[in-house]
DNA sequence: TCAAACCTTCACATAGATGTGAAGGTCAAT
DNA sequence: ATTGACCTTCACATCTATGTGAAGGTTTGA
């Protein structure tokens, strides 16, 4: 598929597209014309980088991880350095910080608001 | 407390403590010569605000969310407009959404390492 | 054949969170 | 009294993820 369609797809801009692209996060084909050419599963990917990005994760970390995340439960380490290692688990430790700083917060808001609305959306 | 030590019991720059100010997140009284002088409950405020931007909320957001969290178990509304209500359902949403996929996406590191690893940290 | 709707690269702009440095005031200790 | 470690404001720089537009090539359909 071209751009535009992965664009609609994913309801990224082409310019994000390309910039990812840039980044070393996704890859394209060229058609013979010069246009980029996707294959399907670059949908998902690129809805799991936005989720990635959304989550406060920079590129050029998810280019690091993406490779382990995306083998469809082969398990064939492509690299698996010490650095690589290393890098992973501060990222995963990173990550499950800020899960319980977000589940907190989040919390604390749908407290306030259950107190706030005094669940009246519930319970009639 | 004046704002280096602020700073250095948040590990947060003067800068930054200085910005923040700025954008409405924290207020500071002013000694006789002009020093930021915080109370002492700005140490929390101040871990949790870099917790939130951490978890990619702005600024903007936080500031509005902010007087809603620390309050401590009064639950009196400050200002609780039904524009502000849908601010914090919208907000608690998203960030249920960037749980999920930052749950989703840490797990799946920890997979890999732990298929890498072999397990070996714990089982000896 | 012409127009609309694609695509390309290049490049400059923006917004938010931060760094950094200048120019200067204050204070405590020597 | 001077030095060093604070503090102030102001302002410009940086990085990352994005928007936007120019200048131009390609494809498709009327």
């Amino acid at each position: 598929m071209r751009i535009g369609e992965l664009s609609e797809r994913t309801g990224t801009s082409r310019r994000l597209l390309r910039y990812y692209e840039e980044q070393g996060l996704i890859v394209s084909e060229r058609c013979a014309n010069g246009y980029r050419d996707y294959d399907p599963r670059f949908v998902d990917r690129v809805i799991q980088i936005r989720g990635l990005l959304d989550a406060g994760l920079p590129t050029r970390i998810i280019k690091q991880i993406l490779p382990c995340l995306d083998k469809p439960r082969s398990i064939h380490f492509p690299d698996a350095t010490p650095e690589m290692i290393g890098t992973l688990e501060r990222e995963r430790d990173r990550m499950t910080d800020r899960i319980e700083c977000l589940t907190r917060n989040r919390d604390a808001i749908a407290e306030y608001l259950e107190a706030v609305l005094g669940g009246v959306r519930d319970r009639p």
